[in-house]
DNA sequence: ATCCAGGTCTACC
DNA sequence: GGTAGACCTGGA
């Protein structure tokens, strides 16, 4: 793969292993809308930005920030490698077939806390309006109608009702933990990246709101943890239909991305 | 109207 | 230590 920029964009070409839809689309972020003209429109960070995928060649238009977005969409990691591995099982095998082109994000981990919090007992569609009522009630206008994911800090100096505008329910309260547990620090998330696992997973269960679910929805998707394993209700039917006695060999070390796999296959097929 | 949505807290065994 | 019930909100 090689990048390069072209005026106020980034391009990245020959990248393997990528559907930009299927990974910006699959419940693992929450800020990107694919537009009338084909181009995924999304903000990360304080970077709006408009995505074009053309074969293996993707394109960032609005930010010439090469390291950010190679990150971003984990460029550096070999999933050509991890899906051989995985399809060592004939389930992974069916649906990395379908679905080979989800990597996961590396995004923001405040912001995947923020989310994940919000997405508990919700749907997608209403998740995706408090998001966005989140940012445009709280975050940096960016111009273009686009708005930055507000700071841990300015959220902890909010009460409940500052966020009733956003119609969070009973979450408000939680946003609000979050935001004053890691803003004065009694959270720490830079040490999410790297500490043990099980360190981590007390560490963000000390916010009120967030159990065993959110925290590891943080840690993979907001942490760079593929060895973090969320379970839902999907997720436990998998577990319970396909894998009875426990995930396969294949999978350890890289669970993240072989749930990724199997949950958007179940989710997706009506046939067992 | 009633149920449900990529859960978690609380109360009680 | 483990598990029913409640929980904001809005769309089906």
């Amino acid at each position: 793969m090689k990048s390069y920029i072209k005026d106020d964009s980034i391009v990245f070409d020959g990248v393997d292993n990528l559907n930009i839809a299927l990974t910006l689309d699959c419940g693992q972020a929450f800020r990107w809308a694919q537009k009338p003209n084909g181009a995924w429109h999304g903000v990360a960070e304080k970077r709006a930005v408009d995505i074009i995928q053309d074969g293996d060649k993707i394109t960032v238009i609005g930010d010439t920030d090469e390291n950010f977005w190679q990150t971003y969409f984990d460029l550096d990691r070999d999933y050509g490698a991890i899906c051989e591995k995985l399809k060592t099982d004939s389930q992974l095998r069916r649906a990395i077939s379908e679905y080979g082109g989800i990597r996961i994000l590396r995004q923001n981990t405040w912001e995947a806390l923020c989310s994940f919090i919000i997405s508990q007992n919700n749907n997608i569609p209403r998740i995706k309006g408090i998001i966005e009522r989140l940012c445009a009630t709280f975050g940096d206008y960016l111009g273009n109608g686009d708005f930055s994911f507000p700071s841990a800090e300015v959220l902890a100096k909010c009460s409940v009702d500052d966020l009733a505008p956003l119609r969070s329910g009973f979450r408000a309260k939680y946003i609000i933990d979050a935001a004053q547990k890691v803003a004065g620090g009694e959270v720490n998330l830079h040490m999410l990246a790297t500490e043990d696992m099980d360190v981590c997973r007390a560490e963000l269960i000390k916010i009120k709101g967030v159990g065993a679910k959110v925290a590891e929805c943080t840690l993979l998707y907001g942490c760079g943890r593929i060895e973090a394993f969320p379970v839902d209700v999907w997720v436990k039917r998998i577990m319970a239909e396909m894998y009875p006695d426990g995930l396969p060999e294949c999978t350890s070390g890289v669970e993240g991305i072989a749930q990724q796999f199997l949950f958007h296959w179940r989710r997706n097929t009506e046939i067992i």
